[in-house]
DNA sequence: AGCACGCCGACT
DNA sequence: GTCGGCGTGCTC
């Protein structure tokens, strides 16, 4: 008797085992899909982790009911790589199944007529191939040194200094060593002019996977990497490191402190950036990771040895950094200087750069109208009734809508709490700003970006591409106008208000805030010219908005790890989130103290909370939080064990039926 | 997570 | 009398 132990794409632990009717056994290997019964009568897509002969104890086995690869479409390299995640991110194997693998791969069989996309051409080397600046090529000899003695190497270099130039340098030398190379982008949609640029050089060398293709594109680019003409380069988003790679030489991770490699929600919880490290680490590939604002935890380990460390340190062609011009809001309001969120120092800025046919970047970090709106007699603040959070005002609309679940409401005539007759909205979203620019530049055109105006398929496109062709003048946006775009003609950024990105309940608030605007800035001034940054701050003498003026990465690194480890914070100790949700706030207390309490007896004073997340309740459920920090050096394996067995013991406790409890490690 | 079973409220 | 609400329990 031969049986098969199979992942099944549920959130339960561990493998399930089905018996091997004779008439499969020939079909049957690991990385196979098959198709077996579970549950009452239903029949699923599970994944063959191993062949044994060990029939289990205490359970009835099933039949596999049909195997549907006569070869393995998952490689043993995957298998163990989501047994890893499973693992480390204290998730199911099942979790990760799901989330690897194009949706019609979990259901269907695969017709073996998969066409491969004709003839491969000979790679379209046009004069598309750069020729590096003497920085450049003496960042990438520094890059080829590193990895003589580190398998990672950070490449710190500052906007527009021509971090893509040497990617494609890289990627070409490990193409001609028969090597495949990964370049993770974050999930933005502006991957079209790197993709242009890439198929410029590489031609039909190149794959490309997003979450934007249709599920049958990154079915057929699954395939193709399982074949013998797989892609050499694939460019993608973190979905990416589950594709199949047969000889993976290189990884790229480009913009590498962005969170969204990190994902939220659902499980598996897991960090692109970091599960590709481990990746090309097992295949005894390089790594280049590559940012201008490097994330703390990486720099901190560039510093400490782990990983190389490569410096950029100028623009390519010598553009000069912007110009940072700090202004005091509070003084300008006081002195009555400040018109709604601008400044007279942004306005005539505006205006030359208006005059001179140059464009202006307006940032600000809050979509919508108005912030909130507050009744300004009692202070009543309209809330959503499924989440905890303030509604936004959307004038345009008419209406108020919870940033976090979609909730819309009207806007009510009159204080419910105390009748009076006038609400008034409250901070400056970029719908305002976009209003008020009207108002002030009357023949400008203005495009607005933000998750409201992007919300249609081509929309970021359009707006990205009206602005670089000039048929819009300002563009006002959220922390989408911060990313990786390259524009010629901008010579002015504003930065409407530095203070609120910092003053979030975040440990990580002034990294991040260090990260936009240095990002933002850097929009600024990229072709002939030397832009101008106008950064609008209501306390001036925060160290950390000289440190942007200054372009002084370092500074902010030895600040923040000095509050770091004065708080135990990453990268000094590790962090694990441990969620409950309950659609009784009742419950979820008790149980969150219950939990809290399990975890103190095992963690003592590493435990923190439980507390009320920044958005305590979503879609009806009620969630709580715990922090556990906990030092390096403790051992992981046993840790993991302890939380699976808290949360079991707890999920198994009457009184806290249809609660959930999950993890969430290294949250960002 | 699904999915079925099972036990209480307002409808043709 | 039933349709359907979602609480509970199980999945090799």
């Amino acid at each position: 008797m031969t049986f098969v132990d199979v992942i099944l794409p549920v959130p339960l632990p561990g493998l399930f085992t089905y018996a091997l009717p004779a008439s499969l056994e020939s079909q049957a290997q690991a990385g196979c899909r098959v198709v077996v019964p579970f549950g009452n009568k239903k029949v699923t897509t599970g994944v063959i982790a191993r062949l044994h002969d060990q029939e289990p104890v205490g359970v009835t086995v099933k039949d596999v009911v049909e195997i549907l690869d006569d070869t393995p479409v998952i490689l043993s390299s995957q298998l163990s790589l989501w047994q890893w995640m499973a693992d480390y991110y204290l998730c199911t194997i099942g979790e990760v199944f799901k989330a690897a693998l194009p949706a019609k791969m979990k259901t269907l069989r695969t017709s073996s007529l998969f066409h491969l996309g004709g003839i491969r051409e000979e790679s379209a080397v046009r004069n598309a191939f750069p020729v590096l600046s003497p920085a450049q090529l003496s960042a990438l000899t520094a890059i080829k040194e590193s990895w003589q003695r580190l398998p990672v190497c950070l490449l710190h270099g500052v906007t527009s200094s021509g971090k893509t130039e040497i990617y494609i340098h890289l990627i070409a030398e490990a193409i001609a060593h028969g090597e495949q190379v990964l370049y993770l982008l974050p999930e933005i949609v502006l991957t079209s002019q790197l993709t242009d640029r890439l198929r410029a050089v590489f031609g039909e060398r190149l794959g490309v996977y997003h979450s934007k293709f249709t599920d049958k594109q990154r079915e057929e680019v699954w395939y193709r990497q399982l074949s013998d003409q797989p892609y050499d380069i694939i460019v993608g988003v973190r979905s990416s490191v589950f594709l199949p790679f047969q000889r993976l030489g290189l990884v790229i991770v480009d913009e590498e402190h962005e969170v969204n490699f990190k994902q939220q929600d659902p499980a598996p919880r897991y960090h692109a950036r970091n599960v590709a490290i481990l990746m090309a680490t097992r295949a005894k590939a390089r790594v280049l990771l590559g940012t201008a604002t490097p994330s703390l935890e990486s720099y901190y380990n560039a510093r400490t040895g782990k990983y190389g460390l490569v410096t950029l340190k100028e623009r390519f062609g010598q553009v000069l950094l912007p110009e940072i011009e700090i202004v005091d809001v509070k003084e300008l309001r006081r002195k009555r200087m400040m018109t709604g969120p601008f400044s007279p120092q942004l306005l005539e800025r505006m205006r030359s750069a208006l005059d001179s046919g140059q464009q202006v970047i307006l940032f600000q970090n809050r979509r919508g109208y108005a912030t909130h709106i507050q009744c300004p007699v009692c202070g009543w603040v309209p809330h959503c009734p499924h989440c905890d959070v303030p509604l936004t005002l959307h004038a345009r609309s008419g209406r108020m809508t919870c940033h976090y679940c979609g909730f819309t409401a009207e806007i009510p005539a009159r204080c419910p709490a105390c009748e009076n007759e006038q609400l008034r909205p409250h901070g400056f979203g970029t719908e305002r700003i976009e209003e008020d620019i009207c108002t002030f530049f009357p023949e400008a055109r203005i495009a607005r970006m933000d998750l409201d105006t992007t919300r249609t398929r081509n929309a970021y496109e359009s707006i990205i591409h009206d602005f670089s062709s000039g048929k819009t003048d300002i563009l006002v946006g959220t922390q989408m106008v911060t990313k990786g775009l390259d524009f010629e003609r901008v010579s002015v950024v504003g930065i409407l208000s530095a203070d609120t990105m910092l003053h979030q309940p975040d440990f990580r608030a002034f990294e991040r805030s260090f990260q936009m605007m240095s990002q933002v800035s850097g929009r600024a001034g990229r072709r002939q010219q030397r832009g101008i940054v106008i950064l609008q701050a209501m306390d001036v003498t925060l160290p950390l908005i000289h440190q942007i003026v200054d372009n002084d990465f370092d500074a902010m690194y030895q600040d923040q790890m000095l509050q770091r480890r004065q708080f135990t914070y990453p990268p000094f100790t590790r962090l694990i989130f441990v969620y409950m949700k309950h659609r009784h706030a009742s419950v979820v207390d008790m149980l969150a103290r219950d939990a809290t309490q399990r975890l103190r007896n095992l963690f003592g004073t590493r435990v923190l909370g439980p507390d009320e997340p920044p958005v305590a309740r979503v879609q009806s459920l009620f969630i709580r939080r715990i922090m556990l920090k906990l030092e390096s050096s403790l051992p992981l394996a046993r840790i993991r064990q302890l939380l699976w067995q808290v949360k079991a013991e707890l999920q198994n406790q009457k009184t806290y039926t249809s609660s959930q409890i999950y993890f969430d490690v290294d949250p960002l």
